[in-house]
DNA sequence: GTATGTGCAAATGGTTTGCAGTGGG
DNA sequence: CCCACTGCAAACCATTTGCACATAC
């Protein structure tokens, strides 16, 4: 079989619910130090091993392209995201319809879109942040 | 100043010829790669500097979200990305209008998007590729 | 009882950087 | 000449993995 049987342990719960609660599309390392107050002994290992798991069950969602790390997301509502290039945030915002189909190439069985925005945020911008 | 007097070296010509004549958004280590044929002692490092160069110079693209590594585009002109996560091919496809403005977060300075399609292409369907 | 999940630590792999030497202008 | 650029190797850092133990079921 391809998939295992899930169990349901405290760490994947907690992982879970800390990436429902927060809005900011923390990454591994951020959801691991937050979860460290509730749980001491949690290791990073098994924090990237759960989110693979959450991805692949599709209750999460994975980010890339936000600089280095890979952020996740706990909403599955569809919508798009602005990155913001001087302080790293990324803001989920609705997501438009195109005006047209795009013309993919031919026999390309489509999956999903992924739509970002990247500019300077009004935080960054009135700062004169580089 | 902030950015320095730039030289005319071989290594960033040949790396952004390179680019220009790819038409599969190659990676770092696959520019180098294909480069050792030309400039046999040309390093790793370089290819790296140059291409971070070249991005800050606006001559090329990064490309990011595609798996592990960053991607580099030779084509200046907008288009969006079909991406197939089974071989990971990268290809250009005309770019989309969108049907409405989209909701940005109050005072966000846009500057650029990026749309990726992602799926799975004809001859990984055909093949029935996992 | 069994195999999935966990903690820990070591290994990986892409990217960056320090340094001494090269060469473009 | 000067300083941007290069090659080389070591350093970095996010992520992955091997292993022995723990625990969900």
């Amino acid at each position: 079989m391809a998939t295992p049987t899930r169990r349901s342990t405290r760490q994947r719960a907690e992982i879970l619910a800390e990436l429902r609660a927060a809005h900011d599309h923390p990454a591994a390392a951020e959801i691991h130090e937050r979860l460290r107050a509730r749980l001491p002994r949690l290791s990073l290992g098994t924090v990237y091993r759960n989110l693979d798991v959450l991805v692949a069950d599709g209750l999460i969602t994975k980010l890339a392209g936000f600089g280095g790390e890979v952020r996740f997301d706990g909403r599955l509502t569809p919508h798009d995201h602005a990155w913001c290039r001087r302080c790293g945030a990324v803001t989920d915002i609705p997501a438009v319809p195109l005006a047209g189909r795009p013309h993919l190439p031919d026999g390309f069985a489509l999956e999903g879109r992924r739509l970002e925005y990247t500019g300077t945020c009004a935080a960054c911008g009135a700062a004169g942040r580089p």
